[in-house]
DNA sequence: CCTACCGATCGGTAGG
DNA sequence: CCTACCGATCGGTAGG
């Protein structure tokens, strides 16, 4: 009789969940190694055994996150709903529902910082591998004489800056947070760098 | 009589050298967390206790390799002194020459990324204080009615979007390196970056 | 610059 | 899911 029936996840389950969000939070403040397992318990509400119930070790906790929050799978849907007949109309639908879905927080992209850094990009392969042949259609589907594209830029130029231009305005969101500069660049929006994206900066 | 007086160096200069030069590797591969002092030691020929001759502790090291091998401080001499009379000219040169200096190796932005991930990017709001009035002029020459440059365009943007440019090609560089894709989009360069930032991927 | 060592903390486990 | 604990390793220091 003490467990309602209307709740939907049982305790275990949020537990699990618990020790994510903890760790997701301490991991995005201080790395991987400086997050120790007390922590993540403590913040989680369970002593450091705990966690063992739910997870065989610090590395399966990170490897949970990194399907859940990577970049590639938080931007790659974005782009397969987008609409737009013209690769203009695409990419100012994409700029919109990525502003819309990620606003102008950067965290989302930190995981993969540290994927970087302390895991030298270990999932890398397998992620590029995956995602790069769903997104290159996307793409490719503008790819052809009567598109609004020029012609004489390849393809995958075309994919490589795209994605890099989403996340060069992220990583100089991080670059210029907190900083005390007093200046307009602080208001440069993604829509910005896709403007440049399709038109350059020359006449 | 034991020391020839032709080498410029000192003893301990050179194992100071060592430290630092042994740090950068182990820090570039494991961050700074995960990098003990014991391994720096040991990569520098010298006991643990050793260290604590030459640096006050581990914190120093890393102060004094953000101060040697900072991207900022890499990138900017490289603008500094690139000739060019339109902003066409200017970021053709800015592009040889960044690839001249830094070739394709990412290595040199990934302290930056240490910085982001173990440090909360401490060092930055007095970074981009420092640079960002040095690079402001050096590209407000442009910013004139008889520029190339496309008036609609803020300056600001301009800045952010160019410098955002540049990391967007070491950062996708370092995505890309080591996965197994058989695809031409690890053939892109920085000037393929360049030129979509110069005249946009629209016709 | 080395030897030997400090207290603290780490990830993880045994047993209940 | 907690209590109590394991061996290992951490950054740093004392003394020479």
């Amino acid at each position: 009789m003490s467990s309602p029936p209307t709740t939907e996840t049982t305790k275990g389950e949020r537990t699990y969940q618990a020790i994510l969000d903890s760790a997701y939070l301490l991991f995005l403040q201080n790395g991987y190694s400086a997050t120790s397992m007390r922590q993540i318990a403590l913040a989680a509400g369970l002593t450091p055994g705990g966690i063992y119930n739910h997870f065989p070790g610090k590395d399966e906790i990170f490897q949970a996150l990194v399907i859940a929050k990577h970049p590639y799978l938080t931007i790659f849907p974005v782009l397969q709903e987008a609409p737009g007949d013209t690769a203009e109309a695409f990419i100012a639908n994409v700029t919109n529902l990525l502003e819309a879905t990620l606003g102008n927080d950067p965290d989302f992209i930190k995981l993969m910082f540290i994927e970087i850094v302390e895991f030298r990009g270990r999932h890398f392969p397998k992620l590029v591998e995956t995602i790069y042949p769903m997104m290159y259609p996307l793409i490719a589907r503008f790819d052809n004489p009567e598109s609004d594209l020029r012609p004489e830029i390849a393809l995958p130029t075309l994919v490589r800056v795209f994605i890099g231009n989403i996340f060069a305005y992220y990583l100089t969101e991080i670059l210029l947070h907190d900083s005390g500069i007093p200046s307009e660049i602080r208001t440069v929006r993604l829509e910005d760098f896709m403007q440049v994206f399709l038109h350059g900066v020359l006449r």
